[in-house]
DNA sequence: TTGTAGGCGTTATCAA
DNA sequence: TTGATAACGCCTACAA
């Protein structure tokens, strides 16, 4: 491997002025910074990031840490920051699970972009001691540390009044794995909604985010012999496993049972009868949350990061 | 931060005494080990990696390099991927694009898993000139490098020629990105089924492995005089959209036209009618792509990486 | 079993 | 405009 050593020796400089060259910065002459970098170009040179970084404290990359590859809404906020990162000149990293913690620890990355609530607090605030944060799945106040929630509970809230006001009564809601807050603020708008007009929700169910838990559930809910008029689903995927599931058992849908989602995702429109949702700007809050991060890592002061736009859109299945 | 340093004095040991300690190597008395974690503990000390890699030219993170973080296959693959490297104590990390470039060319990671047609064969040999890569992607003959590529061309093969003897005639091809090689292999054997009883294509169509590129050929397909009576989508994603596309113009399936795909997502069966596939052990892919990855970075000579299994899948599509 | 010291490849300070 | 040199934090012979 040649090192910068080797490249100021082609060159005939020194290691300070190869140095210089490379990173072009200004004080070198023309001449010897062409030098330089022949040198560099013919011995396929590239500096070593771990020495840079040692020194420097800066790695070019930017962590963003999910809780899991699947889903739809994901791939649209990854690319989004994938795009807005790559204008900067900053490489995107994502990890999950037990590898995210171990990146966070090591200050792997230049920043932190968090989705997933099984990360801990404490490792999220040893990271912010030295390098910004931006949190997606939870309010955490902390210096350094910038929270940007999609408004769950109003949205849901909302949704859920004009069902009421439409007519049904007995609502389920099906929800995603418990811990996430996403799943736990929708399920207070919507309990929230009920108990404005006195009403208590017709059984819950326990999905976890997919089109087969949704399934599942709505297996149970078919065979029910009291069944709900409307059910909830905290997210569109179960959603659509659970309308499917309905219809495989001669459920009709919106006339039995109708059912609405959340996030708006491309498959609601797929499917027979077309899913009634929330529908969120993922793409554009990619934008908002890359925008931040560039800001933050050049040290400008910023405020908290914009939550996405989200609107109820009305389809055949309520 | 704390350093190794900090570590040492409070525990009142040298240096090399703390890193043995730390790193859990012998030759340190139980005594002395415990008072160094104490220390490290107290301090909050964590190793600082970029002073490490320099030294040992070990990062602890392999790479997966994907074209893209939609949908289902990559899941999949990752999930057990990210288990059985959990097992050995070693980070995954995710990235695409221009970044996983870079990640390369820094050497960022201790072995690359390539899923992307768009990196380019030199970057691979620079960075397998050191450490190990797998690529799933494309066939690489290199020291280094381990190839495992889905057999493509011989299942589209077999499920057509099954379907030019069920009496089919006029097959169309959607395809996905022209670029990659899972979709020009799979094209191959289209070809090459229909050439061996003296059939051409009756027309291609360019989708993009997504389900809503699908649907945009679906809806050509429905429009055309003379339409196929078969046609044949180089992924499920597609064969859903345009399934979906072919119904919403009236056009029904199997009886104008069958359809059928590859993967075996979930989807497909969620779906009516249900859709005919070749089906890949994507997961079972995984675990013997980390394994031979964990091998090779124990230092053990490994012949190729198996490729998953495929089996046709007969639905109703058909 | 523990300590000393050199070096991994860079950047950055200071002199020349 | 260039060059010598000291860090950055860690690991690892080698010596004690």
């Amino acid at each position: 491997m040649a090192t910068i050593k080797d490249v100021a020796k082609l060159a005939g400089v020194s290691i300070s002025t190869a140095s210089l060259a490379i990173n072009d910065l200004p004080n070198v002459s023309e001449a010897t910074k062409k030098r330089v970098l022949d040198a560099a170009e013919q011995l396929g040179y590239h500096p070593n990031l771990s020495a840079r970084t040692l020194k420097t404290n800066k790695t070019g990359s930017i962590g963003v840490f999910i809780y899991g590859f699947g889903g739809p809404i994901f791939s649209d906020l990854l690319e989004t920051i994938h795009n807005e990162l790559m204008k900067e000149g900053l490489n995107l990293i994502v990890s999950t699970g037990q590898s995210s913690t171990q990146l966070l620890r090591n200050k792997q990355v230049d920043a932190a972009i968090i989705f997933d609530t099984k990360i801990k607090d404490e490792d999220i605030i040893f990271f912010a001691k030295t390098k910004p944060v931006v949190v997606l799945d939870r309010h955490l106040k902390h210096p350094n540390v910038y929270s940007s929630v999609v408004k769950n509970e109003e949205l849901v809230y909302t949704l859920i009044k004009e069902m009421i006001k439409k007519g049904y009564k007995k609502f389920s809601f099906v929800s995603g794995p418990e811990r996430t807050k996403d799943n736990q603020d929708r399920y207070k708008g919507f309990l929230k909604a009920l108990d404005e007009v006195g009403l208590v929700p017709h059984l819950l169910f326990n999905g976890n985010f997919t089109i087969e838990g949704g399934y599942r559930e709505g297996e149970k809910i078919a065979k029910l012999d009291e069944k709900p008029d409307f059910v909830y689903c905290a997210n569109d995927e179960m959603a659509v496993g659970l309308i499917r599931a309905l219809k495989d058992n001669k459920v009709y849908i919106p006339t039995n049972i109708a059912v609405a989602g959340f996030d708006g995702i491309y498959l609601g429109d797929y499917i027979t009868p077309k899913l009634t949702t929330i529908e969120v700007d993922y793409l554009q809050w990619g934008v908002y949350i890359s925008q931040k991060i560039i800001l933050l890592l050049k040290g400008h002061e910023v405020d908290q990061v914009k939550p996405p736009e989200g609107k109820i859109i009305y389809k055949k299945s309520t």
